[in-house]
DNA sequence: TTTCTTGCAAAGTCTTTGCAAGGTG
DNA sequence: CACCTTGCAAAGACTTTGCAAGAAA
């Protein structure tokens, strides 16, 4: 639970850097933490959180969005689809988690598995090349479609 | 050499499919096979062939691109900077090469390494996913920005 | 009260599509 | 000759920006 930033938690870190809790960052970051397993797009957001606040517009999404991952609070991910897509974000699984994406319905899920150190050594031995981050993607069939369950 | 696609081998592959090799086409791959080492854009393939041939529509490219990529000679790379990039396909490398992105200059850069399957193996196992394809990105500060080297 | 924010709409990007003219097999 | 392709321009999809009104500290 507690691993979770609160809105409070928000509040004092915008007032931190001179910005405001606003109703509507607090609407937005009530949906993302709503929807903390899912990776939804600003679309998505836009309107999960006009649900709740039907005035919302989505230029406020668009710009509250980055403005939470600058804070730390939100992981931009893509899924190579074109869309930008945000996953809340957990400190302790940072650099551990990866996506697994269904080629054909679009189903996304998380491993937790990471063993890229011992690569990621490797690399800057070789090449030089300081790596201080990376992104893993896997794609395949989920269990579902794999189960002949070809539903358009 | 005889890796890569040559005008001749497009010719016969398109022809088969009942598509044709135009001069659009053949100056698009062109552009390709000398810049192989780079991960251009729709935009910057345009740029290039344009230098070739004036005459060109931007709308040709982005019409080409996908039809390369579904033929087997191109992949489509995201870098997560909101641009859709291609890299010439190279049938021995494929899966096995990552991208190193230096996250001060842009730098892009490849690893040859492979070391996934037996991840992929054990994701099947845990998770019950059927992993086909990866990507892999690994985020850092290549050895020129290391260096004190900060131009901007 | 001051400064940050918002919603709206217009403007920007990148990409796709419709269509008639033109080229390839 | 039939069908695929092209270039242009218009249309789309997603995102950003300008601005005056409004809200938070």
């Amino acid at each position: 639970m507690s691993q979770n930033k609160s809105a409070y938690e928000l509040k004092e870190q915008l007032n931190t850097v001179g910005y405001k809790l606003t109703p509507q960052r607090k609407a937005i970051l009530d949906i993302l933490l709503e929807n903390q397993c899912k990776h939804l797009t600003c679309e998505d957001i836009y309107t999960l959180v006009r649900a709740k606040m039907p005035s919302i517009g989505i230029a406020t999404v668009y710009r509250t969005l980055p403005l939470f991952e600058k804070m730390g609070y939100l992981n931009r991910v893509h899924l190579d689809d074109g869309y930008v897509r945000y996953e809340v974000c957990d400190n302790k699984e940072a650099h551990s988690h990866h996506h697994l994406i269904c080629t054909q319905c679009g189903a996304l899920s998380e491993i937790q598995v990471d063993m890229l150190e011992e690569l990621e050594k490797q690399i800057q031995t070789t090449t030089g090349f300081m790596v201080t981050d990376h992104s893993v993607k896997f794609y395949g069939l989920c269990k579902n479609c794999q189960s002949g369950d070809t539903k358009p």
